[in-house]
DNA sequence: TCTCCTATGTTGGCATTGGTAACATTAGCG
DNA sequence: CGCTAATGTTACCAATGCCAACATAGGAGA
């Protein structure tokens, strides 16, 4: 309320120069406006806020945005692009501090996974949304294979190490992905009630894909 | 076009009588609502079309709707829970089929939920999706238990015959919902290209999940 | 150093859309 | 048969994405 109203009285007054402060330019507001909208995007849920008021946080007009973003969609695809891109670094910060079996890294990464869409579980549903499309942002493919290969590393290693077994490389991935990623968006649609599955569901979901089902 | 203009014109005339089949109660707008809402989800992406096209198609004026449902959401919701009715009838349809072994089952259920994910993709992704809130309308959870029991009846009966291990079942059940959601999350997001993930990426990941991992 | 050109920012405005309020119509119950 | 509640309509508001016209200034070239 006070921002809107300071924000407003100044425009009436008809200069901004009012505040020495802030020049004309912003210099950076492409960074400013990524910056803004993700943290609105940790704040609330979802990603429903409006350009304007990730504007008006970032100290311009309403539409100053445009001049960085085509529409909406585009901030909202930059924020899944670096969404990727930090959920890559979580998963090689987790296998890194491992340096034991490759079995264990795989728990691990799993963990950081399933802990990373829980610490920011909207950008995680941005990021496998529809409201993104990942074709015509080329750079979020890119990016989201970044963050696959971590998993093709780690059974890469695994399998030559001896310790997974010897399958198709990618029907092992894809297992491993598809678990580990309907895991976490069960978990963020709170289906996995305890009187459903149980204490421990990410414990039992990947001792499942390790050991297998079959008797 | 045409029918905007022959609603509006109707309008500016000022009675919907010149309409002697269309009585001024629609008699079951609300199911009315629901189906056109569903034909919507399926010709177009997502659900942001509008309440007011939803409400034209019924041959309704824009506000009706909310004579039967409080708000959008509410009528997403509705849709979303009998998606899981619909999704629950088609693995039973699946299942009972199949007079087989539980393992033969379980394989039949996975393509035939991966299926339904494809055939309605947006239905699929609105179930899943935080825009309807699964707390708030409380059928929602009833529905969708009432699908995860498909999943429990085939390993119950898979532990029981000996076929599937004999660990405990909630984890077992999570972790093949978790790994077939994930497959159909990722297969509707075309994230799983053949160069990444092989060409027959639900048979090899159905078959990871039986199998396990570890060598 | 001066001058434009262009990138960046502002103002005002439009169209869409979800939702409310007040009123109209009618089904159906007492 | 008449009244009431349910259902539908009209007119409206507010929020929001986005566009057009204009303002400012940073910086490359004369």
């Amino acid at each position: 309320m006070f921002l809107v109203s300071t924000y407003v009285s100044s425009v009436n007054i008809g200069s901004h120069l009012n505040h020495p402060e802030r020049p004309y330019h912003h210099g950076d507001l492409k960074r400013a406006l990524v910056e803004t909208a993700q943290a609105m995007l940790r704040e609330g849920e979802g990603w429903q806020f409006n350009l304007r008021e990730v504007a008006r946080r970032a100290g311009v007009s309403h539409t100053a945005p445009y001049k960085h973003f085509p529409d909406k969609s585009a901030l909202l695809a930059e924020i899944a692009r670096q969404g990727y891109l930090q959920l890559r670094d979580a998963l090689t910060a987790a296998v890194g501090q491992n340096t034991r079996s490759a079995r264990a890294e795989l728990l691990a990464a799993s963990e950081a996974y399933l802990a990373f869409g829980r610490a920011n579980s909207s950008l995680y549903r941005l990021m496998f949304s529809a409201d993104v499309d990942k074709v015509r942002y080329e750079g979020l493919i890119e990016a989201s294979l970044a963050t696959f290969d971590v998993l093709l590393d780690i059974l890469t290693r695994g399998q030559k190490e001896g310790v997974f077994r010897a399958a198709p490389l990618e029907g092992q991935a894809a297992a491993c992905w598809a678990l580990v990623h309907g895991l976490t968006m069960l978990d963020l649609d709170r289906q996995l009630l305890v009187e459903k599955v149980g204490p421990n569901p990410s414990g039992a979901v990947i001792e499942s894909l390790l050991e297998g089902i079959l008797a």
